[in-house]
DNA sequence: ATTGATAATCTCAGTGTTGAGATAACAGCA
DNA sequence: TGCTGTTATCTCAACACTGAGATTATCAAT
């Protein structure tokens, strides 16, 4: 049973035998699954006309709970983008009215986004047929190699320093 | 010891506990620890005058052996990534004298992507630090982690149909 | 109060990908 | 030979992100 990375790795043997591959072994599956679930949840969202980046909006305000709100810095931490990216994302939200600025009465450097109900209403249609199509595309999995696959990549994670304190 | 995703996953209990978020946590860290590793690839090959994706054609390139060409479709097909984008790569490594276009005598659609001297000479410079690298950031792993953790992402990206005859 | 350092957001040019379509060449078959 | 369908590459506009810098506001300490 080989994949497309078994077959690289064993080319690399063949070429430069003076190097052990084995981590682009893990490195190069992981970048190679991120990229094919994209696919699938792309496929997926597609038919509720949304982005996979609209759907992170919509779900880190909603998951933030009532009254569904936070402010731009963040979604941007929360979603592993620039600045940049987020003023740019939230503008095109707002102009489909699934968010709202609000001003900071705090802080006037801030801003807080907030879900409209349009937006609270679509994502939480949306919600639980999402999490039943990543269990489809998990279904090869059986609940022990989840806990395994789960722990490993915290571990990565953490040492990465992907903690929320950051 | 709890990463973002572990956050993320009880702020969902909390808001939606009809739904069992579970996959959220599998898929979330994939494309999480993909997009860390992607950073840290990235921080590395700047200090060759490398992009991520210059190393990937060149890599594929080399792996494939002597004579070190392949066709522009077969690198598309090893980068996962549209054929317009493979034409904007050749085009730049090309320009940088790190590949060049050949003909391919037996099919004129095609055409034969090959590694100069000076691609296949940084290329084989850049290969052991690269893995070491690599190993680097993957150390938090002992070597049975690794080993189940590989098994479960083959298994994932065989059933998406990651397989070296798509 | 004033200064200096830090923080939050926005702006924008540069970069690179996608997706659809154009072009050219091949393959099978009547 | 001439069709028809398929394949390989290239083209190009639309899209979205990055990285650097600008702007405005806050905070700490004097």
């Amino acid at each position: 049973m080989g994949d497309a990375v078994d077959m690289l790795l064993d080319q690399w043997r063949r070429e430069r035998p003076d190097v052990d591959p084995w981590p682009m072994g893990v490195v190069g599956r992981v970048s190679r699954l991120a990229r094919l679930l994209d696919r699938e949840l792309k496929e997926f969202f597609s038919t509720y006309d949304l982005e996979i980046w609209e759907f992170d909006v919509l779900a880190t305000l909603r998951r933030s709970g009532p009254p569904y709100e936070l402010t731009a810095g963040a979604l941007n931490r929360a979603a592993m983008v620039t600045s940049g990216a987020i003023t740019n994302r939230i503008d095109r939200m707002a102009a489909r009215g699934l968010v709202e600025r609000i001003p900071d009465s705090g802080d006037r450097r801030s801003i807080r986004v907030r879900l409209t109900e349009r937006g609270l209403a679509l994502v939480d249609e949306v919600l639980e047929p999402h999490v039943a199509n990543e269990a489809r595309l998990l279904a090869p999995l059986d609940p022990r190699d989840r806990d395994h696959l789960t722990e490993a990549l915290r571990t990565l994670l953490a040492s990465l320093g992907d903690t929320t304190l950051g």
